[in-house]
DNA sequence: TTGTAAATGCAACTAAGTAGCGTTAAATTT
DNA sequence: AAATTTAACGCTACTTAGTTGCATTTACAA
């Protein structure tokens, strides 16, 4: 666990991940702070808090990176692995809750997964 | 399906892909080709095999696009989805010619799915 | 209250990918 | 085989996500 200081910074990025269900991509957290918090610091503190285990992070359909709170991940194991579901219309995010088989391959030890599902969220299908 | 010309560079990428049957990130190829052929030139053909379903690519662990050689995928449908594995040490990336189970989801509609293994390879196990 | 190390802001930078536009060269027609 | 057409190319400039170094600020413990 890494030294982390509960700063305002930290704080309000902590709320915007405990009023939000969904994930969120660090593109929109820099929109959405702009002129509050600089970006630099917004990447920093979000690097501390997926160390810490209280965030995750994955990639969306485009390379962008997102975030979303953690639900049962230590900061030492992230045992969290699940699906992201991309909605391809208006972009929205979701962890899925369901658990998902990672085949194993012969000769090849596999430590990490990312499974993105894409495709109509419930409002736009 | 797009019209493709048979250019001088559109062989060489091909051939390069025939040679190889790992994945290419854009990042090597454009590396390797670098003094032979431009970089916008060489986004914008494999932009072009792949709407003609010669080539099919995803997002390596990092977020670049990598592409590989399509087996089986035509340019209306790419049916082949099978997962990828990327080595954490030697950075490789290979197709893995396995079917996954993409698990439905209640009131969403699900059209495309990646899945990335991340993990060591057989020769860095 | 003060000292110190963590955290922040700022500016400059890196690197992947894209866009406009004038030029080149495949492929088709005559 | 020469002329024509237009897809493809090269070049330059740009956009944008993410990073780095450093000086300044601030949380927090002594």
């Amino acid at each position: 666990m890494s030294i982390i200081r509960k700063t305002k910074s930290v704080q309000t990025l902590l709320t915007i991940f405990d009023n939000n269900s969904q994930a969120i991509s660090v593109v929109n957290l820099i929109e959405q702070l702009d002129g509050k918090m600089n970006k630099t610091t917004i990447y920093r503190i979000l690097d501390r808090l997926e160390n810490d285990g209280i965030v995750h992070s994955f990639l969306g359909k485009e390379g962008l990176k997102w975030y979303a709170k953690c639900s049962g991940c230590t900061s030492t194991s992230h045992k969290d692995i699940h699906p992201h579901f991309q909605c391809q219309d208006c972009g929205k995010v979701d962890c899925i809750s369901l658990g998902i088989n990672i085949p194993t391959i012969p000769s090849r030890k596999i430590s990490s997964s990312q499974l993105l599902l894409v495709g109509k969220c419930e409002n736009c299908c």
